[in-house]
This record gives structure tokens, C-alpha cells and sequence, in this order.
DNA sequence: GGCGGCGTATGAATCGTTTCACTAGCGAAA
DNA sequence: TTTCGCTAGTGAAACGATTCATACGCCGCC
């Protein structure tokens, strides 16, 4: 001890460099393995030396086994890792994937692993197994991928599993609703991400009439303008769905905004149920994007401990009848 | 290529061992060096040999450096931490901590690194950077840390930079609103982590009479019951302040149930003013989360770049009021 | 007294990259 | 012809930990 730690302090913070098991060896006065095992092997070393070590170490100030040296030597990383394709951000602003990656979370809890997330921006993430949201796995990829509500089905080659939902069954019992109640000419609020929605809506409403207007996003403010184009034809149609929850919410909007009443004049559909659309009162399918997270969550750490891979996943769907939908007038 | 390649994937997916740098380098016929200089350094090497190690790298599976190889060499990681007390579901369950999370989303999106979540539980993180959620650093800690929201500031030792709220002001304020509606007699509903919060308004409140109530957890069940029994006493208090948005959520369910009238009947206020404060209407203590976490993120990019750390940042709050604070009748 | 066995401790190889320092070759300048 | 500089490429030393195989006492036991 120093009467002035000040200074002392001062002088040790000059050197930025890490300190190592090797500095906590060398002041133990014992072997780096030896020091390696008073961590991870309490058993190992005799109870005194192991002592000595945890003291000293604390001493010198070692943090511990450097993670990165750890992972590279056990192949094991500790993390599983999420990505989706914009900025990290934008992916925990998606309230769908705000969704998923809480069964993520829980796999990592289950499995004291932390959690990653990247966007198509981060560097290669360092992580035992992936999960990518909205995007088909690259065949590059090492194994140990899981892909959730992949546009199209991952190449075989990849030897990535698939989960997702059953869109297309969903869409259909939209349709079907809609239909029961007497519709007949249908407008579609879609975006370029909505694939296998809009090709299911499309083969469900037929042969009746139908017109799609594609948005840049799926954001409340596009559904807002598109449906508006769409409310303001010759040959109004009398249901819309929004390929998203927020076209459907943008929908309503228009229509607040023409003095169309809901349902009366005009019902409206969404995708994804998602809880804006519970709050707004919107009929819409519901998509299991939380059971979708603790799927991948589970598939993921049973890949990880060496499993068989199970088929690929599509879990149902199931549409939620709410008051924006009706017989129209 | 194969005639028959199912034969070949399996024969091929037989050795599960990682494809290394070193087996482009054989099998394009040059230095693992220069492989590595193909990836990270195109300038360093003749184009025709750079394009040939990038095919071969394809063609043999290459995919690319290994994370954890590279972040032991370089020292850098290319991720930032956050972690938390409890689970990493917790962590990402809590709308505090989501809102600072976003502020930290974004600096890693500028510094193109990936944000890591982790809990207690988590091993320790590979990571350039560490922001502690409500918890102190411990003085361990490697530098290039900031916490956020601690209860308590870190020693000096750790050399972690403190980013919170001015949480004592806004109680403060929070108390003289009471005060100038008249009120005199207050429950506090406080729960173990309030720290800060309950010494400010015990203190603020002062000389008048004040109760305290303090629950295991900040829920709003909990909330609820603690009011029930504050207003329930003999002599009732007029004004009651959950020291976080939930307890006086729960609070004002209390009330209701008890057929009293907000605010005529009881004033309730509280803390935080998260967006569920806002859809209640609910007087709050509004704590600047988002700012918080921005803040902290660009610290955090900053200390890692090498700058000298700043003083620890104490941010403002505000008092947001709203439907459930008034004259006492 | 020699031997087996147990409890401790150590040396050295290894994980996959990056990068410094160097060589070989070649054309241009002197 | 010698020298210089430049390009393209290579070998080997880190980075910091884990762990196998081995070594050294030392005690007890035939």
C-alpha cells in the first residue's frame, strides 16, 4: 500500500495493455495453466494455491479469461446471434421482430448464452448458432441457422431450418371471411417484402376482382395514400387488405378521411396482428411471431448441442375477427 | 462437379471440422498470408492471385475469417454490450431499458458494430465496449464502460462513466406540483430499486406527513395493492406518487376500485412517464430513457476511439402533467 | 528398498488470424 | 554493369487462453 494512490494509479493505468493469465502467474509465482484451472477446474488445484491465485489475480486487476482467446481455443462463443437485413435499430424497432426475439432471449437464458443482434451493416458476428430474420440463409453459411419468416425457403445446400408461418392459410381464411360476408371486389395493400401473401391473396380471391397497389414500405402513411387511390376509383372497392398491420391501419385512416364509415362502407384487413392492430380494433390474421422466436430459439440450441435437425417449421395461423370488418352496405 | 451431388455434400459434410484459411491457401497454391491480405488488404495483392484466393475460398467453403480468431489478434471485437440484473428476456421485457437500447442500436449502427445483450447469467462478453444497465461498474471492470440509471454512482476505481437522469430534481418537482395543488397528506409506493427517487421526495416532502409502501416488485398489481391499503387508512392521503409508472398505474386501478375519483378524490403521479403513462393519461416524472441511451452509446464509441472520458452526465427531467394530478377536493 | 499410485504442478501444442520483416525478381536509372 | 526501388509473395511471431501428456514428490505397502 501507498500513501498516495493517486500516483500510484497513475502510474499502472500507463501501460494500456490487458493484463493476462501470465501476469497473474507470474505474480502467483505459478504455471499460466495452473492459473487456467484455478478458474475453470476449482477442483484441479489445491485449495491453498487456487487461493493464492483468485487473490493475486484480483490484485493485479485480471478480468478473467479473455473472451475472444477462450472462444477461439473452445469453439464455443457463449451468444447466439439474430440478424436482419437493415441497421440494428430498425431491427428492434420491428415490433414483429420485437416479438421473435423475446423466444430468442429465453433460448439464451435457458441456455446462458447472451444474445447478438446485427444488421446486414455489423461485421461477421462471433456466435455458436443464427437466427435471420426475413432472409434466406446464404449456402455459405456455416450450419447451426435458423431463418424465421424467410421471403422463400433457403437453398438446401445451406443446411439452414426454415420456420415460419402458415401466410398463405391465413390469407386464405382473410379471404374466406371477407367473402362470407359478401365482398366481392377487393383491393390489396402490399410492399415488395409481402411475397408469399400477396401470391396467396391473389390465388384465394379469384376469379372475383381485385387490384394490388404496391408501397415502397409497409409503413401507416403509404396504406394511407394507396388506399385512398384505391377508395377513390370508379368501382370502389368494398374490402381492402393490408399485407401488413400498418397498410390495414393506413387504410382506415383514408377512409376516416374520405367519411367512408368502417365497416359499413369499406372493411379492412391486416396481416400480422401485431398489438397496434389489437389497440386499433382491427380484424386481422395473427401471425404466432412470439411461438415463431421460441421455435428458432429451441431448434437453435438443439443444433448447437450437436441434435438432428427437424424439418423445417411452419406454424399456423389463424385470423382474428375485430370491428373493422363487415357486411358492406 | 459431380454427377451426383447429394453423394458428394455428404461426403464432403463428413469432417466437421471448420474450413481454414489455411486450406484456401493450399488449395489455391499460395501463403495464408496472402489469403488474409485477399480479405482484409485487396491493394496488397496482384488482382489476378486475389481473384483466384477469393474463388477458391467459395469453392472449398470458405466463409470467411473466423470472428474469434480475428478479435484475439486485433483486440477488437466489433460488438458493444448491454447488460442488465436479471434474464436477457427481462432485459429486452423491460420498456426502460428498450428505449436506452434504441440510443445504443444506433451507435452501433454508426460504428458498424453489433450490440450484445446479456444478463447476469450471460458469460462474460467479447465486446469493445460495456454499458451497465442499472447497476454500478464493478471496479474489475476492463475501462471503456458506462453505466446507465445506477442506483448508486461507480467507485472512481472502475473508471466507468455514470449516465443517468436528474431523477432527485424531477421528484422534486413532482413534489412542489403536489404542493401547490394543495395536497398535504402523500403515499409513496416504492419498491427495492427506487433508491434515489424515494430519498429525493422523502426529502422533499418534508416537514408534511408522508407514507411509505414499499413492494418486492415495481408492477402494477403490486401498485395496486400497496394503494389499496394507503387509502384505505384513516386519515387518507390526497396525493399519492408511485416512484415508477406501474405502481401508479396500479395505484389509479386502486382508486377506481375503491370508487374514488382521479384526481377529485386522489392525486396520483408518476415516474418515468413511459409510453403506457402517456395512454393512462397518468401525471409523470418524465425520464429521458432515449437520450440517455444516445448519450451513452456516443461515450461509449468515443472511449473506445481513444478520447478522453467525460464527466459523468447528469441528464434533465421534466415533470409531464396530465389527467390524474388536481386540487384536492 | 523398490514399486505403484495419488495429488499437484508444469511445458508445450493448439485454436485461426494478422502483420512485420524479409526475399526474389525485374525493369529503370546511373 | 551495378545499384536502386518497386511489386508480389512468404515465414514466423504474436494474440491469450485451454488441456494433454508428463514430471515430481511423497506416502503406504508389499
Amino acid at each position: 500500500m501507498s500513501l498516495n494512490p493517486e500516483k500510484d494509479s497513475l502510474k499502472t493505468a500507463e501501460p494500456k495493455r490487458r493484463v493476462t493469465a501470465r501476469d497473474v502467474a507470474n505474480a502467483a509465482g505459478v504455471s499460466v495453466a495452473l492459473v487456467s484451472y484455478a478458474f475453470n477446474r476449482p477442483g484441479r488445484v489445491a485449495p491453498a494455491t487456487r487461493e493464492r491465485i483468485l487473490q493475486t489475480a484480483a490484485a493485479v486487476g485480471y478480468a478473467g479469461p479473455d473472451p475472444a482467446a477462450r472462444a477461439l481455443r473452445l469453439g464455443r462463443h457463449g451468444t447466439i446471434a439474430f440478424r436482419g437485413i437493415g441497421t440494428v435499430e430498425g431491427l428492434i424497432g420491428d415490433p414483429a421482430a420485437a416479438l421473435v426475439v423475446r423466444g430468442l432471449a429465453r433460448a439464451c437464458d435457458r441456455s446462458g448464452r447472451s444474445l447478438v443482434l446485427g444488421g446486414d451493416g455489423s461485421p461477421s458476428i462471433a456466435a455458436d448458432g443464427a437466427a435471420l430474420w426475413r432472409a434466406s440463409a446464404e449456402p455459405e453459411t456455416v450450419g447451426r441457422t435458423v431463418t424465421i419468416d424467410a421471403p422463400a425457403p433457403s437453398p438446401r445446400s445451406s443446411g439452414a431450418i426454415d420456420v415460419g408461418a402458415d401466410l398463405a392459410g391465413g390469407v386464405a381464411s382473410a379471404c374466406r371471411h371477407l367473402r362470407e360476408q359478401g365482398h366481392e371486389r377487393l383491393a390489396i395493400l402490399s410492399w415488395p417484402g409481402a411475397g408469399t401473401r400477396l401470391s396467396a391473396v391473389i390465388q384465394h380471391w379469384a376469379p372475383n376482382p381485385l387490384q394490388v397497389y404496391e408501397m415502397p414500405e409497409a409503413e401507416r402513411r403509404n396504406g394511407e395514400v394507396a388506399a385512398q387511390t384505391a377508395l377513390s376509383a370508379g368501382e370502389r372497392p368494398t374490402a381492402i387488405i393490408g399485407l401488413a398491420d400498418e397498410l390495414a391501419l393506413g387504410a382506415v385512416d383514408a377512409a376516416l378521411r374520405l367519411e367512408l364509415e368502417v365497416p359499413r362502407d369499406v372493411s379492412v384487413c391486416g396481416v400480422d396482428d401485431l398489438p397496434a392492430a389489437g389497440a386499433a380494433e382491427l380484424t386481422s390474421v395473427f401471425v404466432p411471431y412470439r411461438p415463431m422466436g421460441d421455435l428458432a430459439g429451441a431448434i437453435l440450441v438443439d443444433l448447437i448441442a450437436g441434435e438432428k435437425p427437424p424439418a423445417p417449421q411452419l406454424l399456423p395461423t389463424s385470423l382474428t375477427v375485430r370491428a373493422t370488418t363487415g357486411r358492406p352496405a
